[in-house]
DNA sequence: TGATTAGTTTACGTTTGCGTCAACGTCATT
DNA sequence: AATGACGTTGACGCAAACGTAAACTAATCA
């Protein structure tokens, strides 16, 4: 039932990143693949770990706050105190992220106004 | 008619910014305040650049792209080779920003989800 | 058996984006 | 004249996120 494992040149690959970066986010204790012998085999939890690490790396986060982040959906720690704590994260998360998508549409309306007038300056009118 | 300057404490208090951060941007020749004497001086097309830029900046981009991208707002080079060179420039940031966008609606998803969790655990049940 | 292809560790180098002094100038008050 | 608020130019420091080269191992292919 040994459930399926990928090398780091396979993650590498998947991922566009080099396997220079993977090891280096294990460096930095980001993950923590097994090992066969000398060399390193990633489980599937291991696989998506990476991938929503760069996904945060694309929204402009670090790597630890990507990490915290990840770990919110870790259900592990179940105290009331804390339960609250990570309400008010998410809250925090959250502003900050639709913040960022208002960034986003400005910037995506601003790039529609400039296609507009390039398109004109080239007299290739939008069909209407 | 001297149109209204800010000076740099000014613009660093508005922007939640140092001093410091926006000489850095002087330095990288990312804006070009006047002088008075010693003392820059920056008008409202400086203020907006700095704008801009801090707004890329939230969203992840260096400080190089965010000027590339509000040099494609400029409209000196009238070119139609150039024109259609930015036209494919500008696809391509449209791409990102489009994947940037998902990004974050896939991150505000999971926080929903969590934070569902969270007030299920402490008995808070969501009003219906 | 030699060559090639992944993989490994160790370690120093690099870029970006500022922080943090140091040492000094310029005004406006007091 | 002194104090303080604000400004200036260096210059060094530093953390993040890898790049890159060196020197080695282990398995595989021809």
């Amino acid at each position: 039932m040994g459930s399926k494992t990928y090398t780091i040149s396979e993650l590498a690959k998947e991922f566009g990143v080099t396997t220079r970066t993977i090891r280096f986010y294990e460096e930095k204790g980001l993950v923590q693949p097994l090992r066969d012998g000398q060399r390193r085999l990633y489980t599937p939890a291991d696989r998506v770990r990476i991938k929503l690490i760069l996904r945060g790396k694309r929204i402009g986060m670090t790597l630890q706050e990507s990490v915290d982040l990840i770990d919110m959906y870790d259900p592990s720690r179940n105290n009331a105190q804390q339960l609250n704590s990570l309400i008010d994260r998410i809250a925090v998360r959250r502003d900050r992220l639709l913040q960022q998508k208002k960034d986003i549409d400005d910037m995506l309306a601003g790039l529609d106004e400039v296609q507009n007038l390039c398109q004109k300056a080239l007299g290739k009118r939008t069909k209407k």
